[in-house]
DNA sequence: TTGCTGACCGACG
DNA sequence: CCGTCGGCCAGCA
C-alpha cells in the first residue's frame, strides 16, 4: 500500500468488507486516517465503479445507513438489490439494523 | 497555480 | 424537517 494513490487504500478496505456487512464512508476515511475527508472515499467509489476493480461499493453507505450512492450503480435499485441478496434488509433506501450489519474497519481490522 | 466539484459529516438556525 | 455552512482532500479544466 502507499505505492498507489489513496484510492487503492480505499479499494482494499472496501474489498475486506465481509458479505452481509456494511460500513460508512466516514468509517473508512477514519481508518485511512483522513477522518474529515469522507468525501474522498465516496469519490474513490465513483472512480472505482468504472474500473476493473472488484469493489463492493454497495456495502458502503453513509453515516445514517442511507444508500446515498445508489444512483451511481447504473440502476438506483441495484444497490439495494445487491444488499438484500446478501441478507441485508433495506427499507426506504436505508439499511435496517444498520448497527448490526455495520462493519467498522478501524475496529474489526485492529483486532486482527 | 487557481478555482470548482464531490457516493460525506456534523453543527446551527 | 429543511436549508445552509465549514471542513477535509484529490482530480481536473
Amino acid at each position: 500500500m502507499r505505492d498507489s494513490s489513496f484510492f487503492e487504500h480505499v479499494y482494499e478496505v472496501v474489498r475486506l468488507i465481509p458479505p452481509g456487512r456494511v460500513t460508512s464512508y466516514g468509517a473508512i476515511a477514519e481508518y485511512l486516517g483522513i477522518r474529515g475527508s469522507a468525501r474522498m472515499v465516496g469519490w474513490a467509489m465513483n472512480a472505482a465503479h468504472g474500473q476493473v476493480t472488484n469493489v463492493p461499493a454497495h456495502r458502503v453507505v453513509n453515516r445514517k445507513g442511507l444508500l446515498t450512492g445508489k444512483h451511481h450503480f447504473g440502476s438506483p435499485a441495484l444497490m439495494q438489490q445487491l444488499l438484500e441478496s446478501e441478507g441485508v434488509r433495506v427499507d426506504e433506501d436505508q439499511v435496517t439494523d444498520f448497527a448490526v450489519h455495520f462493519w467498522n474497519p478501524a475496529t474489526e481490522l485492529k483486532i486482527a
